[in-house]
DNA sequence: CGACCGTTTGAGATCCTTCAATACCAGTGG
DNA sequence: CCACTGGTATTGAAGGATCTCAAACGGTCG
């Protein structure tokens, strides 16, 4: 294990990450012997769509963003993942995103050719990629009702809903700008801040900063994210 | 070389199923062994979103269709598997999309239970869900980029490719109907139709018939998936 | 043949985009 | 202290891609 003597996490403790959960100390240990802590300032890109995937990431800190892009520039957010989530989740081949450090973040790096080796000897450990991919799988899944069927309004109901999830709290921090954002939803900036006032003005969020909003009124927006009307706001 | 002319496999053969592929002769054989399979008409439900997830399932023949609806029923396809497609892909749970048998379908049900034992008894089983849960996860990243930022002629163009790929010709057969491929597209119907018109018009494709379409010129199409223009066409 | 069902085509409406101007905010330097 | 600057967000007006509503078309089957 050579996580020790870092200045932010001042202990590190490796067990507690997320790929080993459910996995037994011994096993965790094997895991944790083949990891090396990885640090990025914001801005900093990790890899980048087509790159060789040389290595599996965990988010230990701070929040990065993953797109892809089409031939003339338009982008696709695929996420915003923040600690606790994996990264190229894929037994072999090469990224399908590009992954940039939206805040400074560390990243817990395990090298794909030990991983696997590890994947067919820790017992455990391919059931648990198994059940991580299969999350991101469902997940990517509802983005494609959102993107495909949800409404302006109803797009930014479901990715403030889903941030206060991941934040587990009603007062967001909003890492990302409004370009990040309308990239995930499939909409213009100027769109996603329009949607954001008409969301103000009828007291369902509110705006304490530029980068914050508060929910107020979470049952209206789940009815909202739901596609619980004809009329789509 | 598809010139066999088997109505439908007159014999089994199990070990050339999908989630045995990378398996040895004896693994796949305890694979078979808590197999059955099962056989659905035309129009026929499988199961249904929200429904617990009793079984993995396999398409030996035929065509489904997959999707997820809100609650006003505006509806998104989430795929057309066919044959060596696997189903409700999650270690545990309930399924999230409704499934639907296309065209008369036979499949090969594994109970989750005895599959999960399996997973932990057999060498390399979970390492298969895991890249088989890994390759869906990347089907679906595309399908992101298709619906949050493809024209809608890219977007059929981009179908069509991987209707191609899937049937291994140029040569399409759309067992489908237009309403199924504007739910899959995040479309209309009227869309959908005057896209392929358009299509048709500019002899990138041809229809022999109305569930039938023969892709003309397939890099002019790839470039259009690519969306390697800035007029949207 | 005629009814039926899915598809195509047409005309008008709409949500979202595009283009453009304005506002906001933090940092910098006069 | 305040003007200036650059970057991001908001707001406005006009346009366009797609949707909605409606009619016509075209195969299939009794």
């Amino acid at each position: 294990m050579q996580v020790q003597t870092l200045p932010t996490p001042p202990k590190f403790d490796g067990s507690a990450l997320a790929v080993c959960r459910g996995l037994d100390r011994r096993a965790a240990g094997h895991v944790m012997a083949i990891s090396s802590l990885r640090r990025k300032a914001a801005g900093e890109t990790l890899f980048s769509e087509g790159d060789d995937a040389d290595c599996i990431y965990e988010v230990v800190s701070g929040t990065l963003r993953l797109y892809k892009m089409l031939a003339d520039g338009r982008r696709q957010m695929m996420g915003f993942p923040a600690a606790g989530h994996l990264l190229g989740l894929a037994p072999a081949g090469t990224h399908v995103y590009t992954a940039e450090a939206l805040t400074d973040v560390t990243l817990c790096c395990y090298p794909r050719a030990s991983f696997h080796r590890l994947v067919n000897d820790v017992p455990g450990l391919a059931r648990r990629m198994w059940a991580v991919t299969s999350d991101e799988l469902r997940f990517a899944q509802d983005q494609l009702l959102l993107l495909g069927r949800k409404s302006a309004s109803e797009k930014l109901a479901s990715f403030l809903l889903m941030l206060a999830d991941q934040q587990d709290t009603d007062h967001l921090s909003l890492p990302m700008t409004r370009t990040d954002i309308a990239d995930y939803l499939g909409l213009t900036i100027e769109t996603v801040s329009r949607t954001v006032t008409k969301l103000k003005r009828e007291k369902l969020i509110a705006l304490p900063q530029v980068n914050a909003m508060d929910i107020l009124d979470r049952d209206a927006l789940e009815a909202m994210a739901a596609g619980e009307s004809a009329e789509h706001f």
